[in-house]
RNA sequence: AGGAGCGUAGCUCAAAGGCAGAGCACUGGGUUGUGGUCCCAGUUGUUGCGGGUUCGAUUCCCGUCGCUCCUCCCA
């Protein structure tokens, strides 16, 4: 084979179909529900957009984005994930100034260059949500309230919930230097990475899976031990709402997430069902985005749900509401004269909704009854030059095996009338 | 980027130096116009690609491409 699809990206093909649209299909109905529009942001941003919304010492950023030069010299990236995008397009549009909380959703392909391996590829699919305009400590637990009904709308009961909160910068500047100090003389003891990592960006330390790094990180210090009392009420409140929401999480003071922007709150939805890529969703708050890319203060949280992840769980349940959809009605003929009639009859069919199919293979009568029988014909039709030449055609029930004739002209309200009354 | 495993028929997999096979699928027949079960017959191959060793390579060696999983990180 001469052609394949580039590393690490690849096709949806129509068996997978039925699981991305039931996945599709819950977070365009559930989404609505919690007053999040939709909206669609391009699949590519300036490169500065990423590089200052994601933070510069992200891996995303550093090492993991589709980056290029266009036709005019600017650096593009394809998105890495949405969230830049999203407050790029509220600042761009003035939605400040149009509506008070913006409430949006999102669908789409995300880029990141990275080793694909069992839940990871190049281009993936995330939905996801950010309500911009609110510092409301119940809009967080919604934000996880919400995730966490997609999810168990799909059917997926076994997920784990681990929350944290990662104060303001402000806090964090003092917890760093707490964690730096107690991190340096142990530096021996952190790989390679996390000794890098000491200048760049400490908190990542906390969630290095190195044995040996946990178990420096294992006795240091704990962010939530220096939140100041404004983020120590945001915490404390954001749990008392998701007791109240029945929400049930660990606490995981060592979940610092991968991206710069996050303040506060955060949290990820996981499965032990997965592999090694185990979160299903991930999300936090970010306080400080728009103020970053040039706004007023305003605060904002957000999330996203990988879609393939999702997809794999749901394969695995082997959900028969997810199956492939067969056909109403197979129409068999038996040489050119009864083809012409049948492609008449067999429009007629697909004008009045049901899913409608002709030979097209040249096959026999005996492959044509097959090809209906694979393709879960309810109904096959039989029209041969005996039943033509009487103007009739034979309804044959692919369930019982029971046939019948009746006229041309009352073939369409007889499979109506047949399909309507065995189901 | 690093580690491990795997590339043989449309699909799932055998063959472990000596004629490249099975099941499923497909086509035909048993049934001159009747599927799902059964029986019979038939079609299907650059053994990923390139080189090497050998009388002989799907098998052993080297390289290469691809896939998968893992480390790392995340959705």
């Amino acid at each position: 084979m001469k052609y394949y699809a580039p590393k690490g990206l690849y096709d949806i093909k129509p068996e997978d179909i039925p699981y991305w649209h039931a996945v599709e299909r819950e977070v365009r109905s559930t989404m609505p529900l919690y007053g999040y529009e939709e909206i669609r942001t391009p699949i590519m941003e300036k490169t500065e957009v990423f590089a200052r919304g994601v933070g510069e010492d992200t891996d995303v950023v550093s090492k993991e984005m589709y980056t290029f030069e266009d036709k005019g010299g600017r650096s593009m990236t394809l998105r890495p994930e949405n969230t830049a995008s999203a407050v790029r397009a509220y600042l761009e549009h003035k939605f400040y100034g149009k509506e008070e909380l913006s409430k949006w959703y999102y669908l789409g392909p995300m880029f990141r260059y990275e080793a694909p391996q069992k839940g990871r590829s190049r281009q993936f699919h995330q939905y996801g949500a950010e309500a911009i305009g609110s510092d409301d400590p119940a809009l967080d637990a919604e934000m996880i309230g919400l995730a966490a009904d997609l999810l168990k709308s799909l059917g997926l009961e076994d997920v784990g919930l681990t929350l944290n909160s990662i104060g303001c910068p402000e806090d964090r500047v003092k917890y760093v230097d707490k964690l730096v100090e107690y991190l340096k003389p142990e530096k021996d003891r952190l790989c390679d990475n996390c000794r890098a990592r000491l200048d760049t960006n400490p908190l990542r330390i906390l969630d290095c899976k190195e044995d040996s790094c946990q178990e420096v990180v294992e006795d240091g210090p704990e962010i939530t031990e220096y939140l100041c009392s404004e983020c120590q009420d945001h915490f404390d409140d954001v749990r008392g709402y998701l007791k109240q929401l029945d929400l049930e999480y660990d606490l995981d003071p060592k979940l610092v997430r991968g991206l710069d922007y996050y303040t506060k709150t955060v949290f990820e939805v996981f499965s032990s069902d997965l592999g090694a890529q185990d979160a299903l969703v991930g999300g936090g708050r970010y306080d400080g985005l728009v103020e970053l890319f040039g706004g007023d203060p305003t605060p904002a949280v957000g999330f996203a749900g990988g879609i393939e992840r999702l997809v794999l769980l749901l394969e695995e349940l082997e959900r028969t509401d997810m199956e492939r959809s067969g056909l109403d009605v197979y129409l068999a003929t038996l040489d050119e004269e009864t083809k012409k009639t049948g492609l008449e009859l067999v429009q007629e069919l697909r004008e009045a909704g049901l899913k409608a199919e002709i030979d097209y293979l040249d096959k026999s009568l005996q492959g044509q009854l097959g090809y209906a029988d694979r393709y879960g014909a309810e109904i096959t039709g039989i029209l041969g030059p005996r039943e033509l030449s009487d103007n009739e055609i034979t309804l044959r029930d692919m369930e019982t095996g029971d046939q019948a004739t009746v006229p041309l002209n009352e073939f369409r309200s007889e499979v109506k009338n047949h399909l309507d009354s065995s189901r």
